[in-house]
DNA sequence: TCGAATTAGTTGCATAACTAACAATATGCC
DNA sequence: GGCATATTGTTAGTTATGCAACTAATTCGA
């Protein structure tokens, strides 16, 4: 039995798992207990709203990393939570702007608050220096892939 | 508008985001033109009856880091994919022990082969010493938040 | 020893993911 | 202009996740 065939299984669960779910979940928690309604996916998309407001579903793809389809939905939610409106561009009939609502742009700074005390929590005792490492290595295994 | 209300949410999207999302991904496909027909998520389940067989459903759930629930569905497709059995402890009846059928431990050496040549497509360039710390900030993470 | 608390697993409900197939619009080449 | 091709977004079907509520079996303490 080669039990090096294990080796490299438990980096794969390293990279797709543990750390990701927890951060994952403890945001969630946050959001709830505070009153904040959305889910950390509808957040990840709200967010780039705020960064930029009135960008396009593929644009919301690219910058998420996610295919078209689960974007579609996740506009679907966040316009029935009358979070944000699609707004059909006028140079190219294709194309859906995604446009925050006031009540979005009013939770903009709580949520972000909320989002950053959690990411602190989760980075207690990591030096910034591994912390740019890790990047470093996650946007080269992104890369290696792409 | 302050701007630094974004910084860390940059990083939330890679230790959450694109990395583990494309790795998972490509492991997937790797498995579809392979004609290995499993999803990475029953994949990560196999992996650890491999490793040992007959565990049961509570360890897969420590060691996949998952919920109850979704042990408990991943299971259920495992089972109607007549890959695992669920045989009821006989020491503690409230226990099933989830045992490999003589197909899915056929599977274990192209598929395990399958996934550490993924994993090494993944990792050109990054060096070992990378790997490690990377493994560690994550794992820092994980227990600051369990 | 009996009843409360704990533990293992299941079920229901909502959200989200990927694939594949599709419609509508835009582009580009002849 | 007109048809092939590419791009943007939607729909359908399967799988997976999280939470909450539940059943059944076990354990522990008064």
């Amino acid at each position: 039995m080669p039990n090096n065939q294990f080796k490299r299984g438990e980096l794969y669960s390293f990279i797709t798992g543990k750390a990701s779910t927890a951060l994952a979940r403890r945001l969630q928690k946050n959001f709830k207990q505070n009153g904040v309604d959305i889910t950390i996916e509808q957040w990840s998309v709200l967010y780039h709203l705020w960064k930029q407001d009135g960008l396009s579903q593929q644009e919301l793809c690219n910058a998420t990393f996610r295919d078209k389809p689960s974007i579609t939905r996740l506009v679907d939610n966040l316009e029935k939570l009358k979070l944000v409106k699609r707004v059909s561009s006028k140079e190219d009939r294709r194309m859906n702007l995604i446009f925050l609502t006031e009540t979005a742009k009013r939770m903009q700074d709580p949520t972000m608050d909320l989002a950053n005390q959690t990411l602190n929590e989760a980075l207690v005792n990591v030096p910034q220096a591994d912390i740019e490492l890790c990047k470093a290595v996650l946007q080269q295994v992104y890369d290696n892939l792409k």
